[in-house]
DNA sequence: GACGTTTTTGACACCGGTGTCACCGTCCCG
DNA sequence: CGGGACGGTGACACCGGTGTCAAAAACGTC
């Protein structure tokens, strides 16, 4: 049997509730007390039970990561940022692949919290559908801090990167190359980091005196397919525009995918742009220009405020926008004129 | 405050015990008793607290996932894999990127083992070099199955692919469309599953009666930029080979970028070819040959056999070998004659 | 109706920690 | 020297379930 609490005590003389507090560091421990119970766990090779602790403090210790499609690269960046974080704090992790926006999944994520598995939540996009579940966690009293941009309107805290700035900074980029017809990608419409960089897009398109024309305008699930549908498509125009950019990377190594299927030269002949900078953008050829989002840092910020609110601390803000940067490779070159 | 058991043995007007039971599905208790506890627990909206069960029952439910390096593809596969086997038996995933072979890692393994965070763990490779770890989880009783192939004088559990059989499979493909010089690129020294494949690619020269060329064979670390050096490495050689068929999919797309950069076609001047089939597999132009290697389906084996031994249980074998396949796309082609 | 067997139920200890609060011993101060 | 403040400690209830075991109820048999 391992030892428990009580062992301990009884090995160095004291009281449970002293090696207890010895355990916690805890003050009001005489310095030879504290010696006396080191030297009993260590000669024990005592080890604190977690559940017992968990079930006392009535908390988990414990938070969920919520996040849609597991085939999403940058998830597992966000995995690493929430996981050291939650580490460095005591914390453990629960990943949760699911749907937010299925009431099953509704149901399972309430019933996580309701089991006392969990103590909070970290959503990764999409989570923009849900709103019934977060105000059902929110009557919980179960905190939680979305990774990803949010109206003002509702208090609910979130952490994003500055989507609409990245895609207008792109765009800007690409119209100082000398494009003209910019085609785009969209992301899913539920989601307000996709709509964020739409309108990045726009912005730029109309600071340069361009109409915005939607005929140029493509939409897009986030997947590798669809960006090469919709790159497809984009190039089977009468006027087909000289650059793709794609509201993620992983759709547009699918436009890379067909514009070299339609005959084409990367970049000479199409310009193919993401967004993201996840590390298939560096592994296809040729290297996707794309506006790096620190997915990381993003998860690790939410989980660090996450887990303020959990201890009760009010966190410096309730909202933080980490910037993005844009990445310039070797998918993107002037159009060509012919 | 939430309802416990206690609330609802009094709503009931039955003992807590018999909430329990009903809770539990176990047997002996009248239909109209569990009819009434069933009302109780719906009518004040309870849920069992899992922290007290953990407890009480002396088990975490829970099963650690061990994993060296989080940018690896694959992992999200079998992640996929034991994170939907694991709820589906009830248990939870906790995720622990480490690198096994590191004393302190292996160290923070055993703590969760002894705080009884988790019942036992699921190995991803590299998890070669970890003996010592492996024995002490043994001393201890701590329950593993890694997912990787293992010598047969161990009675440790593992589930594992048919790598050697693939790599053979992969090699005899090639020698078929007529190259005689294979370029090699393995993987890191101390993983079985790598020199497993090294064979198999022995194996299938050996056959086809050609002499093992160790110039042919480059040593990589299973990354992108490793394969690119590799292929480079290969490439300048007076003599290069027709094709490179890597320990990986990742190398894989860096040996592409390296033919690329080396001013070559692919696949019309060299060939490269992969193993794992990874989504980037099919990400990258042309999409890779390869050898599939059904991730998810080994992820799920290897939990279902480490609940089954959790529960007591004796599973059916205590390795298990799943079958890969050839898959060919358009990164190979017949060897260019000149 | 008495009795043995099987089903159904409850009292209560227990899992291994934490929280509360009373108590003891010192020290300081008037 | 009495009394208050405070550092240090332990007794014990408590967190919310499960396991044990004995008692009660239901059932069948003669």
């Amino acid at each position: 049997m391992r030892p428990t609490i009580r062992d301990v005590a009884q090995n160095a003389g004291v009281s449970i509730k002293t090696v207890s507090r010895v355990l916690n560091d805890e003050p009001y421990v005489r310095e030879d007390t504290r010696a006396k119970v080191l030297a009993a766990i260590n000669e024990l090779g005592f080890v604190a039970n977690l559940s017992a602790k968990r079930l006392a403090k009535g908390q988990a210790f414990t938070i969920g990561l919520l996040f849609h499609n597991a085939s999403w690269h940058y998830i597992l960046d966000a995995q690493r940022g929430v996981l050291d974080t939650t580490r460095a704090h005591g914390y453990s992790t629960l990943m949760h692949p699911c749907d937010v926006a299925r009431s099953l999944d509704a149901r399972e994520i309430l019933a996580q919290a309701s089991q006392r598995l969990v103590d909070g939540f970290v959503f990764t996009p999409p989570a923009d559908n849900a709103t019934q579940l977060l105000e059902n966690l929110e009557a919980m009293g179960v905190p939680f801090v979305r990774m990803t941009p949010w109206e003002r309107e509702r208090e609910w805290p979130y952490v994003a990167a500055t989507d609409r700035a990245g895609a207008r900074e792109m765009t800007e980029y690409l119209l100082q190359l000398g494009h003209t017809r910019i085609g785009y990608v969209r992301g899913p419409a539920d989601q307000k980091a996709g709509a964020d960089r739409h309108d990045g897009y726009r912005d730029a398109l109309a600071t340069a005196g361009l109409r915005y024309d939607p005929d140029l305008v493509r939409q897009g699930d986030d997947q590798f397919e669809a960006g090469r549908e919709a790159a497809c498509s984009l190039l089977g125009m009468r006027e087909p525009p000289t650059v793709i950019f794609c509201n993620n990377d992983e759709m547009a190594a699918g436009a890379c995918v067909a514009v070299r299927e339609a005959g084409l030269l990367l970049p000479e002949d199409v310009s193919v742009a993401g967004f993201d900078d996840i590390p298939l953008a560096r592994q296809v050829w040729p290297a996707l220009t794309t506006v790096c989002q620190p997915i990381y840092d993003l998860a690790a910020a939410a989980t660090q405020m996450l887990i303020e609110l959990l201890n009760g601390q009010t966190p410096p803000a309730l909202s933080i926008e980490i910037p993005t940067h844009l990445i310039v490779r070797a998918s993107t070159a002037p159009p060509h004129h012919n």
